[in-house]
DNA sequence: ATGTCTCGAATGTCGAGA
């Protein structure tokens, strides 16, 4: 089974990049970051068309995470618990029933937290996107905790928006001072790590160098200025079953691409 | 040194978000 995260920038604009690297590629499930489309705007034929169920949770302009699956999904769920005011659409959980045995997918896009806002003490402002960053990471541990007591297979995957470490960036300096490097963030990142996953890129690909984002400016792409930021937390269970992982990276550099690229791994599910 | 893209509201350009 080929499962794939893949932030793809909006949905009407990515309808052709995102058709041929599935033709392409063949993943069995894939989840989804930024769709940028509500529900009912989604073009779920094309996707149907192509032998998949599709799940969304969208949202108007922003956000939005979905689910492909050519396998069964069971018991989906919207919505990272733990805030029942947070509106933001950028958690969806669904179980795939393979032959042997069941797997608890997580999609997940989280908060960017730029720009970041601290009071004299370094505390994050109050209502700003930095603490609102660094709440919802606080939530997504203890989901993960309760993933990982389950002692069942699942994966959290998405776009994480958090560059772990300074080989995981062509140039750290730059990202020093950012939501997405800041010592605070990569805190809260170990934090989820350390409880017992997985990650999976990480685990099978340790040299530096693998990146999953290009900025759309200032030739970034041409310069692979890239940073990993696009992540697969596993529970041991889920661990145990993969057999292969990689980035698609070539297709940053086609007509009309998303500023990320996918990340896939193969399971014997 | 500079450099981009997407969405949506309001129009034929702009602000917000990334």
């Amino acid at each position: 089974m080929k499962l794939a995260t893949f932030n793809i920038n909006g949905i009407k604009a990515r309808i052709k990049a995102l058709g041929d690297w599935l033709d392409e590629a063949q993943p069995d499930v894939v989840v989804l970051q930024e769709i940028k489309s509500v529900d009912e705007g989604f073009p779920r034929e094309m996707f149907e068309e192509r032998g998949y169920q599709v799940e969304t949770h969208g949202q108007k302009s922003f956000n939005g995470v979905a689910i492909l699956s050519k396998l069964p999904l069971e018991d989906v769920t919207r919505g990272l618990p733990g805030d029942e005011s947070d509106e933001q659409a950028r958690w969806i959980e669904a179980t795939v029933v393979g032959d042997r045995t069941a797997l608890r997918i997580c999609g997940l896009y989280l908060p960017n937290g730029n720009p970041v806002e601290l009071e004299a003490d370094g505390t994050p402002v109050a209502g700003g996107k930095y603490a609102y960053k660094l709440a919802w990471m606080a939530r997504l541990k203890t989901r993960a905790e309760a993933l990982l007591a389950a002692e069942e297979p699942a994966v959290m995957l998405g776009d994480y928006n958090i560059i772990p470490q300074e080989e995981d960036a062509a140039n750290p300096e730059k990202w020093r001072e950012d939501a997405l490097f800041r010592p605070e963030s990569r805190a809260a990142w170990r934090a989820v790590v350390n409880l017992g996953f997985t990650e999976i890129i990480r685990t099978r690909m340790p040299a530096p160098g693998h990146y999953t984002f290009w900025d759309y400016q200032a030739g970034a792409w041409n310069k692979n200025d890239g940073i990993r930021i696009d992540h697969m937390l596993m529970t041991p269970q889920c661990a145990d079953l993969v057999t292969d992982c990689g980035i698609d990276a070539g297709i940053r550099g086609r007509e009309k691409p998303s500023d990320h690229v996918p990340v896939w791994v193969d399971l014997a599910l």
